[in-house]
DNA sequence: GGTTCTTAGTGTTTAAATTACAGCATTTTA
DNA sequence: TAAAATGCTGTAATTTAAACACTAAGAACC
């Protein structure tokens, strides 16, 4: 925080960690700033909040502008605000995910189409971003990896119609970990969540696939009566086997 | 937001919910605001965020003028900035959690000692509190409820030494329910996360219980090995009754 | 000193959930 | 019609969770 501008006192931004999932890989939306502070570098998308505006509304101002979309999935996660983590002044900024269907909108409506890219999720971690957004980004990707076991927010990510296997690919992606395929099949439809809507892939060069929906309606009424969605990570043999080394001692 | 005060801009504070157990119940510290705006209700303690100082440090620097205490768990939960939240201008707040040991400190310590005081977290939330503090109070409380599941923080609002008793029922206070004592101690012991220091209640009517110290280098060790803490509700059965009842249509 | 009161402490059986694991089915393409 | 690719399915073994009731120890009272 230096002097340079007296007038900027203090102000609050969103940022917004916006996810996506493509052939069975996980992005984020990221902008290249074209001026400084950090010119050139990958940035998340955010803006300062309106004197009269909402926080809320703010995330979804920078969401709609950016990709035209309105109704997403959109979640409050941290509120970043060290002292010197903008150069130009005291900004605290508010960081919001939100996972929208790439399928949904082409990034070219946007005036700034050049400038905005979907970045794999781990390449834009191990990259070099604009402010704190490296510890923005992964404050948002451990929520997501969070939230995805106990709430169905995953289907955000899929179109409307989707195959079992890309879910399961959709979950491995973001647990960053290997499911076994008849138990993730059998525990997913254990919980009829899920519609069968009689139909399948199309213009695959194999064996179709069945499509199915889920069934948002069905998930608030299962809630409702206390029924808790979770989805675990395997893995545990070598863990448990740490772990029985250790409490033996 | 009105205009009676133009200076005042915006601006950010943090309040923040300081949960302390007594007894067998489950307290937040409330303090009773001397002046408009909601002169005269109970309020969340909290203040501005000083230009060069950091959110946290705020929030520990609230703790310290108010009980005394430094080292204490505290842990940032949610951003709250509608509007209108504050009546002289935009003000957003961000809000923590703190868990303190009742008997670490006497409140008469406080300069405001006569509007300081520990209210029963249930009755809290139902009275008017000042601001928003009643979301604020409830979204922390829920965040409570939550952590305590998954991190052993639990221990943080007990004395250095307590009894597997005070344990669970400190346990049922947080989440609102019942446990069964011989599985809660089942579970709690085959963690290996308590040190029987071979010590026992004295002063006690009855036959006094063994005293238990939370070892948290264990589960720093344990952790870092993948072991993940869950201690888990009961009272599944009407919930599945139900569940199975709807499943069935 | 013994009876009563109060809380501490302990194991087993049953049910449910999770895990590991492999081969046949269906479609497209060559 | 053979090959390639992915879809799809069930059972047995293990682990975890749930239900449940009596004896033990000390204090208080008579």
């Amino acid at each position: 925080m230096n002097g340079e501008n007296n007038f900027f006192k203090s102000a609050f931004s969103v940022d917004n960690v916006i996810f996506g999932f493509d052939d069975g890989d996980l992005k984020v939306l990221l902008i290249k700033r074209g001026a400084a502070p950090f010119q050139g570098l990958w940035a998340l998308p955010g803006d300062l909040v309106y004197p009269n505006e909402d926080l809320d509304t703010a995330a979804y101002r920078v969401l709609e502008e950016l990709t035209g979309l309105k109704k997403v999935y959109l979640e409050q996660v941290h509120t970043f605000g060290s002292v010197d983590r903008h150069p130009l002044g005291r900004v605290i900024t508010i960081a919001y995910f939100s996972l929208v269907k790439i399928s949904d909108f082409t990034l070219m409506a946007s005036s700034f189409a050049q400038n905005v890219e979907w970045h794999n999720v781990d390449e834009a971690m191990k990259s070099e971003l604009a402010f704190d957004h490296n510890t923005i980004l992964e404050t948002c990707f451990n929520a997501l990896m969070h939230r995805v076991r106990i709430r169905p927010v995953g289907f955000e990510l899929l179109p409307p119609k989707f195959t079992l296997t890309e879910l399961q690919h959709l979950y491995e992606a973001i647990l960053s970990t290997e499911l076994d395929k008849r138990n993730f099949r059998k525990k997913i439809l254990s919980m009829s969540l899920l519609t069968d809507i009689e139909e399948y892939q199309e213009g695959v060069p194999h064996r179709p696939a069945k499509l199915y929906q889920f069934n948002k309606e069905r998930y608030q009424q299962l809630e409702a009566h206390g029924f808790s969605f979770e989805v675990k990570e395997s893995k545990k043999k070598e863990k448990k086997k740490r772990l029985a080394e250790l409490i033996a001692q």
